[in-house]
DNA sequence: TCAGATATTTGATAAATGTCAACTGAGATG
DNA sequence: CATCTCAGTTGACATTTATCAAATATCTGA
């Protein structure tokens, strides 16, 4: 299940922003470079440290990527396809600083990291895409750590849902695709706080049948958790 | 104060990463069509939610940059000359999602931001180098996120200190720029805990005098702090 | 230099979050 | 179908951090 990537999975691939623009010839060319391959669940891709030898596509499953500070680890992006991850490592030649971990069996497309830079340089229309992504994944940072800065646990999980129920379009349902205690790790909190956190928001709009989520008043989750007014 | 850039600055501004590389002439246009300005302290140069209309380069002074979630704000970053900043809402023509504030009196460069785009779409070196400043300034918030999350209050203190030893080259003595309820909220704390905070590493190794922070035994702090492994 | 304003520190207390242990329930396995 | 395993929940308690108030230090400007 290793080897060139085949004809059926480049149209998606070739939709992603990143690759979307760019000239159709050296898009050809990336992927030729570069491999499909089916990881088995809970395999570690990379680790922290490691040197970035691919960008990595995700386009089917489900990865986690965690960082590490002062021994212990979080889980900073659950990846859904189809997604590239990790550009900010290859685009600088520098050392990964999360590991990436499959959830659920999953096939990743691999583009040699030097591959992907060689064509950066030589077109212009990914190079500008590239930026435009970096930029973007920053901004998405940045209210992040000021969430996490700024927010107690239970308005961090309301305003996670909200954001999950808008950009899903699923309407009011959020199916959680990952475990809880994987999403307390994103959102910063144990598992045992996430459960409380749950429950408090029981009195908020929200109702919780195992990994489905409803937000049956979204007016009232709105006024509990207060989401950023200015959009993504 | 406020007009075309005079002679004096431009060397120290062109040997800034992100128009170092770039095309002689092209660098002239945009300095030619920017202007330096003199601000005084305490003074709001834009806030979260305005469209983005200059890239900052900060010449001299100090400049606060803030986030808000949830109707509070904390501090995101203190930037110290020569930086430029708030390259990532300018990229990509969206608002801003932070506040800047001048702390001392600052001379900043302004390069309207529709000028910095069509010149970054006309010279690769300077999209490159983008691109690069980007996923660094990516990188470090990775790196910020995943401590907020991880570490508590004194280790922050106690990696931050240690960072700041680092590239500041000062040796062993650190001196604060920004008062200290700005370090705090940097931070990601009351600055009641940070005094308390900082109380607590004077049995890791650290002194303070005022704004004058030296560390005494680094092995000790950075037992205590257990700073990444992974260099910046 | 002194008075007033403001930043910082310290103490007491409250709130939020983490930790540990026990329990529950759903899915997997034989 | 029984039971085994493990994620999730709940309760009791510890730790960390925030909050409020007061004391002290530092800075500013007359």
């Amino acid at each position: 299940m290793n080897g060139f990537v085949r004809i059926g999975e480049k149209p998606e691939i070739a939709r992603l922003p990143l690759f979307r623009e760019m000239d159709d010839a050296k898009r050809e060319r990336v992927f030729a470079g570069s491999f499909l391959q089916v990881f088995p669940p809970q395999l570690t891709l990379f680790e922290v440290g490691q040197h970035a030898d691919f960008l990595h596509v995700l386009v089917d499953g489900l990865v986690e990527l965690s960082a590490t500070s002062g021994g212990r680890d979080t889980t900073m992006r659950i990846v859904e396809p189809v997604t590239s991850f990790i550009l900010a490592a290859v685009v600088n030649d520098l050392p990964y600083l999360m590991t990436a971990r499959t959830l659920e069996a999953s096939r990743i497309l691999l583009v040699p990291a030097a591959l992907i830079r060689e064509v950066i340089r030589q077109d212009t229309a990914l190079m500008q895409a590239t930026m435009r992504e970096l930029a973007l994944a920053y901004r998405d940072l940045v209210r992040a750590l000021a969430d996490m800065k700024l927010r107690q646990s239970a308005e961090r999980l309301g305003n996670y849902l909200l954001q999950q129920a808008a950009q899903d379009d699923a309407g009011r349902t959020i199916q959680l695709r990952a475990e809880k205690r994987l999403l307390a790790s994103l959102l910063g909190m144990t598992p045992e706080n996430l459960s409380r956190a749950f429950s408090a928001l029981a009195a908020h709009g929200v109702r919780v049948e195992g990994s489905s989520i409803s937000i049956v008043d979204s007016d009232a989750l709105r006024a509990f958790a207060r989401p950023d007014p200015i959009p993504v």
